[in-house]
DNA sequence: AGCATTCCTGACTAATTTAGTCAAGTATGA
DNA sequence: TCATACTTGACTAAATTAGTCAGGAATGCT
């Protein structure tokens, strides 16, 4: 049950972006050296937040990423699933191929699994980009 | 972010246990069968679960795994904590080798990942191999 | 005693996922 | 025209997961 740098990074570099970003578009380059992250890497991630519509980037000279939306608006949780690091603690929905469906339905323990999944969103939907620049964490 | 086969084996396996089992001890393939479980990984998995001290077992005929404890004060934390299925949402506490610890202690997202973390830890805490049982849960 | 049953252990492996790198191209402003 | 910076796709090395397999050891039943 660990959280991949995929998403790690994703929202430390949003974050960053909040944080650093005064109106003016910033680097890819200069956001990865500010929190120490493979720029190359970076750059990846950032093109698919991007189809997601949750960053805008400016080409060329003086250009970068600046966040599409107010940083109050953007949620954890919109994140991370934009990124591809989706919450599964279940096994069974999608495709139910590998799915753990016995014959009543669910297995035993669908119910916990499930719980915890609603718990984890509701704790990552509840905080905001800027809940986490201003340090607003409970 | 996603729970492995091996934490959610463990689970419904002890789960299936503390259901069926009235006294007596259950055999391994019993479980495995009713839950559909590979039986040979089950096995490695009882066998840590016996180190750290959550079931025991007895050899021979007749034999099997059975709960060390009541199903009432094992809870699900512990479980998955014995198997080796953590609940990782930070990257810096142990090694401080691939963590991601800048130079001002920790980085600007350490706070949610461990807020989450805690989230997670409370509410499987909170839920006991009994409570599954009885579809206890919320 | 002998045999079936069941736990017990360690080594080994195939497949998947993660965590990236790298190269080449496109758009923009100075 | 040139440096800057985004954009894309292909490729890969390493780690992790999710098991299998073979053999051994204890126990109770007949
Ligand atoms: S987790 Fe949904 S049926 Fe097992
Ligand atoms: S998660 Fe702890 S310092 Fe980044």
């Amino acid at each position: 049950m660990k959280l991949g740098t995929k998403g790690r990074y994703a929202v430390m570099a949003l974050v960053d972006l909040a944080y650093y970003s005064k109106g003016k578009p910033l680097a890819v380059t200069e956001i990865a050296q500010r929190q120490s992250l493979p720029a190359s890497y970076l750059e990846q991630l950032f093109a698919t937040l991007r189809h997601k519509g949750l960053i805008a980037s400016t080409r060329g000279h003086q250009g970068g990423y600046s966040l599409a939306r107010e940083a109050e608006t953007i949620r954890i949780s919109e994140i991370l699933e934009a990124i591809g690091e989706p919450i599964e603690t279940t096994r069974c929905s999608k495709t139910s191929d590998t799915g753990c469906v016995g014959t009543k339905g669910t297995c035993l323990t669908h119910a916990l699994w499930a719980g915890l999944g609603q718990q984890m969103h509701q704790y990552l939907n509840g905080i905001s980009l800027a809940d986490v620049c201003e340090r607003r964490l409970t």
